[in-house]
RNA sequence: GCUGGCGUGGCGCAAUCGGUAGCGCACCUGUCUUGUAAACAGGUGGUUGAGGGUUCGAGUCCCUUCGCCAGCUCCA
C-alpha cells in the first residue's frame, strides 16, 4: 500500500500522507466544523481515501451551522442526563435558529432547570469534550441502547423511510449504517454516547458561549397526537456570541410588534373575556383601519369584475351536508343550535351560500365568468390551544369570493386573480412574495380526505401550476395541503422583518359544482357544469390586520392610518388657528384631532411622537404670522413654516397615492 | 384538545415564612401654558379572573372553571 495519497481539495490536486483526515487539510482555519468528502458532509475525523474530493464547510454557511446546532442539542441531551439521569432520549435535530431536543422525564423541566442545564451545557462545552463516530451493527445498536425504548424504536424503523418516521429523525438514523457518537473528555475517557448520523463539529469548544436554551414545551413522540407526549427543550446556538445577541435581539423586536400589544397601545381593538377566546372586538380607530381596508376591497374587487353580495350567518345543516363540509368539520363549527327540530350551524364557510346566490336562476354562458363577492363573517371553533391574537381566532369576516367560469376559463380566471391578489398585496405594502402549491396527499393516511376523482385533481392541479408558474415568482410544493374539494395556490408575504404569513389563497373547485348541482346553457344549447373558483386576497380581515400592524410596527400609512394628522398647538392662544388648518383638511376628508388638552408644549409633543400620527402639524406665533405649519414626522424628523395651502396638499396627496411617510 | 407557565385598579408592575392590597402611567380637579419626548398640587379607582375548599386568618395553599402565554397537534 503507497505510503501517500492524491486528494483533490479547492478544485486542486494534492498529494498527503495515507491517514490523513479532512480535518488536517484546514487544520489552520478554525471557522471549518465540517468537511464534504465526495459532496457528502463528514466529521472532520474522516481519514481520507485515494481521490477524495474534499471541501471545507464553514460554520457561517447553512450546512455547517445545522452541524453546529445538532452538536449543541447533543451537548444538550448529555447535560440533561447527567442532571436527570432517568430521563430518556427522544430526537434532537436542529431547526430554524436553532435546535431542540426531546426526553421523557417524570416531571417537567421548569425555567430553573433550564438555567441549571445551560450552566451545566457551559461545562461540557468548556471541557472541551470530542464527538467520535463509532459504526454499530443493529444488534450491537440495540445491547447499547436498551435503556432508550426511542432510540430502540427509531432503530427498528431506520432506512429510507427516516423522514416518515418524524420530522428531524433522520439526523438520528439516517442511512442503512448506524452510528454512535461517543463524547471523550480530555483524558480519553468516553462520559457520554448517543445513537446519531451525524456529522459533528470536532470538539465542543467550537460552541463556545454563542448559544442559548429558550424554553421547554411538550411535543408528542413522532408528531402525532396518538402518542405519549415527551419534553422537549427548544435551544438555540450560533458562530458568535454576536449573532446570538442579534437573534435576540429580532426576537425582541418581533415584541415590540407585537400585534396583540400594539392593537391595545393605539386602542384599536381588544379580546374582552366576557365574549370568549378569539372573538375580538374593533374600537373606534381600528374600525376605521377596517372600514379603509375594506372600501378599498371593495371597490378593486368591483373594478375586477366582481358583484357585491350578502348572505346570513346561519343555516339549516342541509345546506352543509350539500356542500360536503360538515362530515369533515363539524368538530371545528361552533355547535348546532336546534329549532322546530331543525339543525342551524353557524357558517365556517361562504361558498354554499354563493352557490344558492349562482342557483336562484338559470345561467347562461354568457354571463360567465360570474363574480361574486362578499365579507362574510364566518365562525370556526378552534381548539382552544391554537386561538391567538388576531391571527387565530373563531369569528372572522372574509373577503370571498367565487368566480364560476367554463373549463376553459378556468386558466385565465386564475391568472387573472392572481395578479389581482399580488398588486392588491402590493398597494397595501407588502411586496415580497413566493407561492405554494397546496396538493392532495397521494400516499397518507389522509388520503380519503378528498373527494372527486384522480382526473379531476390531475386537471385542477395542473392549471393551478401552469399559472403559478408563468408568474415568475418561487413555487414551493405543500403536498397533502389542500382542502378536501380542490388544490390551491397561497400567496406567502414577507415581512419587514423577514417573516412570512400566508395571504391570499387561490382554490380550484370542480366538487362543489357537482354536489349542488350548478349549470349554465352553453352555446350549443346543452347544459355544462362550471368550475368555481375560490378566492381570498385579505383571507382573514382580522388576520390581515394583525399582519399589517406587526409588518408597520403601527406606523401605518397615512391612507390606513386612524388619525392621520395630529394637530398640536405650542400654547393654547394658537388653538383657533389649528382648528382652522384642521376644518380645511377635514373638508379634504383627512381624519384629524387637536391635542387641545391642557398638556404643556413639550408633553404634548411626546404623547403625539407616541401616538404613531404619520402627520403632526405644529402651530405657533411664526407659523401663525406666516399663515404655515410645521411638520413633525414619526422618525422625529422636523419640516416648518409650510403654508397651509401646501401642507394640506401634500397630507392629500400622500393618503391618495397611498405611500408611507 | 394535550403539556407547562400565568391571571392583582384602564396599562405596566409590587406585596418577605399565609397576618386585613402598594407604586408609576393614565384618569378627574385646581393652579399653570409661546417652540419640540413628562409643569406642580390634590383626588377618584382594585377585595386580587370566577366559583368552591383548607385555615382564627388566603393575592399567597388545594380543587373546579374561564381567559392569556409558549410549544405540540390542527387550520375548509
Amino acid at each position: 500500500m503507497p505510503s501517500q495519497i492524491t486528494v483533490h481539495v479547492a478544485a486542486s490536486e494534492r498529494t498527503v500522507e495515507q491517514g490523513t483526515t479532512a480535518g488536517d487539510l484546514f487544520a489552520d482555519d478554525r471557522q471549518v466544523v465540517v468537511a464534504r468528502v465526495g459532496g457528502e458532509l463528514c466529521d472532520l475525523a474522516t481519514v481520507l481515501s485515494d481521490g477524495d474530493v474534499v471541501e471545507p464547510v464553514l460554520v457561517s454557511e447553512p450546512d455547517g451551522l445545522e452541524v453546529l446546532r445538532h452538536s449543541c442539542a447533543h451537548v444538550l441531551a448529555q447535560a440533561v442526563q447527567e442532571t436527570f439521569p432517568d430521563a430518556r432520549l427522544g430526537i434532537g435535530p436542529p431547526i430554524r435558529d436553532g435546535f431542540y431536543y426531546d426526553f421523557d422525564v417524570e416531571v417537567p423541566f421548569t425555567p430553573d432547570d433550564l438555567k441549571l442545564l445551560e450552566r451545566s451545557m457551559q461545562k461540557i462545552i468548556n471541557a472541551g469534550q470530542t464527538f467520535s463516530r463509532r459504526e454499530v451493527d443493529d444488534e450491537a445498536a440495540r445491547a447499547e441502547l436498551a435503556g432508550e425504548p426511542y432510540k430502540l424504536e427509531l432503530i427498528g424503523l431506520k432506512g429510507g423511510a427516516a423522514e416518515d418516521v418524524a420530522e428531524g429523525a433522520s439526523v438520528e438514523v439516517g442511512g442503512s449504517q448506524l452510528t454512535i457518537y461517543d463524547n471523550v473528555d480530555r483524558g480519553g475517557e468516553v462520559v457520554w454516547g448517543d445513537l446519531c448520523r451525524g456529522p459533528h463539529v470536532p470538539t465542543t469548544k467550537i460552541i463556545g458561549n454563542a448559544f442559548k436554551l429558550m424554553r421547554s414545551a411538550a411535543a408528542y413522540w413522532r408528531g402525532s397526537e396518538k402518542n405519549p407526549q415527551l419534553q422537549r427543550i427548544y435551544g438555540t446556538a450560533w458562530p458568535s456570541k454576536d449573532e446570538l445577541k442579534a437573534y435576540l435581539e429580532r426576537l425582541a423586536e418581533a415584541e415590540r410588534r407585537d400585534h396583540r400589544r400594539l392593537g391595545a397601545e393605539m386602542d384599536l381593538y381588544s379580546f374582552p373575556e366576557e365574549l370568549g377566546a378569539g372573538l375580538p372586538v374593533f374600537h373606534p380607530k381600528g374600525g376605521v383601519l377596517k372600514r379603509v381596508m375594506e372600501d378599498y376591497a371593495r371597490q378593486r374587487h368591483i373594478e375586477e369584475g366582481f358583484e357585491y353580495v350578502g348572505t346570513p350567518h346561519v343555516s339549516r345543516e342541509g345546506l352543509f351536508h350539500t356542500s360536503g363540509h360538515l362530515p369533515y368539520y363539524e368538530d371545528t363549527m361552533f355547535p348546532a343550535m336546534e329549532e322546530d327540530g331543525q339543525r342551524y350551524f353557524l357558517k365556517a364557510m361562504n361558498c354554499p351560500m354563493h352557490n344558492l346566490i349562482y342557483r336562484s336562476r338559470q345561467r347562461s354562458y354568457r354571463e360567465l365568468p360570474l363574480r361574486l363577492f362578499e365579507f362574510g363573517h364566518v365562525y370556526r371553533f378552534e381548539k382552544s390551544g391554537v386561538v391567538h391574537g388576531l391571527t387565530r381566532v373563531r369569528g372572522l369576516e372574509m373577503d370571498d369570493s367565487h368566480s364560476y367560469v367554463t373549463r376553459e376559463q378556468a386558466p385565465g380566471e386564475v391568472r387573472h386573480l392572481l395578479d389581482f391578489m399580488l398588486g392588491m398585496l402590493r398597494d397595501f405594502g407588502l411586496t415580497d412574495f413566493y407561492l405554494e402549491l397546496s396538493t392532495r396527499d397521494e400516499t397518507g393516511e389522509k388520503k380519503d380526505k378528498f373527494i372527486g376523482t384522480d382526473e379531476q385533481w390531475a386537471e385542477a392541479t395542473a392549471v393551478l401550476e401552469q399559472v403559478a408558474r408563468e408568474s415568475g415568482l418561487d413555487l414551493v410544493p405543500d403536498p397533502g395541503g389542500a382542502a378536501f374539494y380542490g388544490p390551491k395556490i397561497s400567496v406567502q408575504a414577507k415581512d419587514a422583518i423577514g417573516r412570512t404569513w400566508q395571504m391570499s389563497t387561490v382554490q380550484y373547485d370542480f366538487n362543489q359544482p357537482e354536489r349542488f348541482g350548478l349549470e349554465y346553457s352553453a352555446a350549443d344549447g346543452t347544459r355544462q357544469q362550471p368550475v368555481m373558483i375560490h378566492s381570498a386576497k385579505f383571507g382573514s380581515v382580522e388576520r390581515f390586520i394583525g399582519v399589517l400592524i406587526e409588518h408597520y410596527a403601527g406606523q401605518l400609512p397615512p391612507w390606513l392610518a386612524p388619525v392621520q394628522v395630529l394637530g398640536v398647538p405650542v400654547a393654547e392662544d394658537f388653538d383657533d388657528y389649528l382648528k382652522d388648518v384642521s376644518a380645511r383638511l377635514r373638508a379634504e376628508g383627512i381624519r384629524v384631532e387637536l391635542d387641545l388638552s391642557d398638556d404643556r408644549f413639550p408633553k404634548k409633543i411626546r404623547n403625539a411622537s407616541r401616538s404613531k400620527v404619520p402627520f403632526i402639524l405644529i402651530a405657533g406665533g411664526e407659523d401663525r404670522d406666516a399663515g404655515a405649519v410645521s411638520f413633525r414626522f414619526r422618525d422625529g424628523s422636523q419640516e416648518n413654516a409650510v403654508p397651509v395651502e401646501a401642507a394640506v396638499e401634500r397630507i392629500v396627496r400622500a393618503v391618495r397615492d397611498r405611500v408611507q411617510v
